[in-house]
DNA sequence: TTTCGTTATATTTTTATTTATATAACGAAA
DNA sequence: TTTCGTTATATAAATAAAAATATAACGAAA
């Protein structure tokens, strides 16, 4: 009788990293992207469930360590600040895409190999 | 003037799941590894610097998602016990490492995609 | 000058994770 | 049958991470 064949699965992720650590990853990259669309850091974090804290301290820690800032925040005025993501953010949001897009390439060619 | 280029590097993990979740991935491989070497759950946790509860739990939940166990221990007897890797874990050792070597691959080729 | 919703920041509270501690079960060998 | 070091398990303590709460700063527009 055959052996039920368990559905074994690869998966991963990628990042780009320097030397202090984890810099961009799916997470940040998705944030961007929300910041971009909605022009502002809370929004973008009410859209994907997570505190205002949490996303500004990940848009502060981008802006430190990136050598350019990925987004411009100003407080005060109409609708009570705004958030924009710079050509640097949009630069780095695109790299992502695409070296994610190699990457689940990656995933799927290498999935047959499994035998287990 | 040009700017410092920093030295940004992609990296990233890949892992072995089922629907259940994470299955294999380089911690547990080089458990399995130092258990094959030592022949003792607690040597091995040892060397790795982690509890002996967090590798007995690791073990154990690796025995009940695999469709076959891929470490076999013993209590009592000659040492205190023991623990041996089986066929199925030595297979998983080889199929990741395998996994791995390609990743790694992939890593170097489009790291030097990365422009920001 | 008052209102508004957001940015920015600190502090507290809660929750989750990790680590430490303790102890029973075990069986070969002395 | 006593000793030994390990496996197996439970519980408590300590850390770390996350979430909640609070509040000041801000500036355009009403």
């Amino acid at each position: 009788m055959m052996e039920k064949a368990a559905p074994l699965r690869l998966n991963g992720r990628i990042w780009i990293e320097l030397d202090s650590g984890r810099l961009l990853g799916p997470g940040r990259v998705e944030l961007l992207e929300r910041i971009k669309a909605s022009g502002s850091i809370r929004q973008a974090a009410l859209q994907m469930e997570m505190s205002y804290k949490q996303a500004w301290d990940l848009v502060n820690d981008m802006n430190d360590r990136f050598d350019t800032p990925v987004v411009i925040s100003h407080r005060g005025g109409k609708g009570g600040g705004s958030a924009v993501v710079t050509e640097k953010g949009l630069k780095a949001i695109e790299q992502y895409h695409i070296l994610d897009a190699s990457f689940k390439r990656f995933l799927e060619e290498n999935h047959k190999n499994i035998d287990l």
